[in-house]
DNA sequence: TTTTTTTACGCAATCGTTCCCGGCAACGAT
DNA sequence: ATCGTTGCCGGGAACGATTGCGTAAAAAAA
């Protein structure tokens, strides 16, 4: 069960060389005569020979590769952020090591310990539903570990973070149900210190506010796993539904949520978009076929996993420590189908 | 930029010790003393001692980490697999490099020279749809790389594979389209070449066969990029409609042909099921939602990703070369919804 | 011809760890 | 008093690559 073996020894042997020539000639050192660069090159070539990168990230401490934290890969989201993650990482010549936290503290804190026990030159990160303490991350960040966030930011460190306008998108939603005529309008999000969840309830406020609607806490359900397990979104949903005055529309603010939430609905027979709007935020691409077709806020994932890969390689290649952050505000893309529009019409699929 | 520092030296040093020692120390060998066994330990500990990871591999010609190629992450199949990757690999304290071949051969074949220059301890892979020369990977299988393949194998090339009754898996949705009355059922695929392909038209052809139906070639329809683009799904489909005997069901094998297939019948106002039934391979997790509620072969794509990573695991750590292999069958979940049942009924999710 | 400079290469240290080989006490046995 | 043992520990060579420094021979300058 080995694995090839040559070696830059091998090449100085079979060439009468001693391994610092060889080392020069591939390098082509101007030290190094055009004959024995020749000679060595080719030879390297014919044994097809390759430099041992362990060996190199040993002396260069540092090991191209780079460690991502999500909360789950099978999530439309940040399936299509990795993929922007990926694309631009082996661009430039780095590998990425993806872990999943399932939006549980306990094992964040794990793939952050075995992430760093492996030497990553850094960490892309979209905390998870559960964390209430970033003093792991702090401790790691001033410890000289280049971080971006994305998505679900750390506002109390201080780096990149490559993030949706929030606000924005779910007072636009918001909004768009108001315009409707709905009334009543719910909302269903993940825990409440997630910085996704405060800058979404923020814009929802915002819109009701701004309407003269009254912001209902009683209108705000919570799901602490951000609705990993279907129970938690029916136990929201039907909290909901039992309230004095019923919602007649329901803002999801997550992935999950949007899809639970329907789910919910159509298990207690209710007819979406009339009975009760939805609106919700999701990157699904199958939001479209969906009966009835889903109105989104979809954010630009892949882009905004290149940008936070960029923004970390900067950080990684960076001569000088950087000082200078930013914090790169995407435009969420508003989809309105049919979910969301009260009254009957024929079905144009956008 | 630096990170960390706290090697064995330092250890050696604050102690008075050699690093021999303290090696020893740290892992335990009965030559130590207890007290100084103490003595290390205890002061590892206090400055949170980490071997390095990278010294270890050069040492010991491993990296503890393996490699994965699949045409696509940002698909349910896919995701859901790398899901069950992952936690098997990390549980074994290996971590997981996830390349996409986006079903170009020649991304593979990058990907393929980038892992192995990346020097993996083994490979994980799906082949591209574009795939048609194995011989890259021979050659690495046959200079001692373990691999494992799942989904998409190689027959060709004797390890370990993982798949999913294709041929049942087919053979049973068209049994289940022609009970429902449809006479007319083509198929849409992906290349010809693939394995999966091969399985599944077997089957499809197989229950045809067994009805007495005959079975046409044109009612064959290949998209020679898995459906990447939707366009080669609309010539499949429109293809298929303009045939002079207009077939009457859809057979669709892979994930995005089933979504794409809908897609392009919903285009082009066609009523699914009476008008054209569907039946399709997909692991997306929104298929229920869709109108009309898909009916599915769906694979277990995340006991797949387990049952492969643990065989490769297997392959890497066994002492001796392995010369028995298995391939291991898992049975395909048929889930019949409202695509492909023809009389109208009260919508019962199921 | 002698001295200086240039050219072209080798030696050895380094990165962090393991492990083979020795070595030196202390101890019991002869 | 001498000889093996045993227990504990250090020196140093690997693993594969880079790189500062030293130096022979060849070329240029004196």
């Amino acid at each position: 069960m080995k694995f090839e073996a040559v070696t830059i020894k091998d090449i100085a042997k079979a060439l009468g060389l001693s391994t610092s020539t060889v080392s020069r000639a591939l390098r082509d050192s101007y030290e190094i005569s055009p004959e024995t660069k020749k000679l060595v090159l080719e030879y390297a070539e014919k044994i097809n020979y390759h430099p041992n990168p362990i060996a190199l990230s040993l002396k260069e401490r540092r090991t191209r590769s780079i460690g991502v934290i999500v909360s789950e890969i099978a999530n439309s989201f940040f399936s299509q952020a990795i993929d922007g993650i990926e694309s631009v990482a082996y661009s430039k010549g780095y590998n990425v090591i993806i872990t999943q936290s399932r939006e549980s503290a306990e094992r964040e804190a794990i793939n952050l310990n075995y992430l760093t026990s492996r030497s990553i030159d850094g960490l892309l990160v979209s905390v998870s539903a559960e964390t209430h303490d970033f003093s792991l991350f702090k401790e790691l960040y001033q410890r000289g570990m280049p971080i971006v966030f994305f998505d679900r930011i750390v506002n109390e460190i201080d780096t990149h973070k490559v993030i949706v306008d929030n606000y924005k998108g779910a007072y636009d939603a918001t909004m768009a149900l108001i315009r409707e005529g709905y009334e009543h309008i719910a909302a269903i999000t993940s825990t409440a210190i997630l910085s996704i969840t405060r800058e979404r309830l923020a814009g929802y406020r915002a819109a009701l506010a701004d309407h003269g609607i009254p912001v209902g806490e009683e209108m705000i359900r919570y799901c602490p796993h951000g609705g990993q397990s279907l129970q938690e979104v029916q136990e929201a949903v039907t909290g909901l539904l039992s309230l004095p005055v019923r919602p007649d529309a329901i803002l999801a603010l997550s992935d999950k949520l949007t899809t639970g939430s329907l789910r919910v609905l159509k298990e207690k027979n209710l007819r979406v978009p009339d009975d009760i709007g939805l609106f919700g935020f999701s990157n699904s691409d199958t939001t479209e076929l969906i009966a009835p077709a889903l109105s989104i806020i979809k954010q630009p994932a892949l882009e905004m996993g290149e940008i936070a890969t960029t923004l970390l390689l900067q950080l990684i290649e960076s001569k000088h420590p950087v000082t200078d952050f930013e914090t790169r505000v995407l435009a969420p893309q508003l989809i309105i189908r049919e979910s969301s529009v009260r009254k009957k019409r024929n079905a144009i699929v956008s």
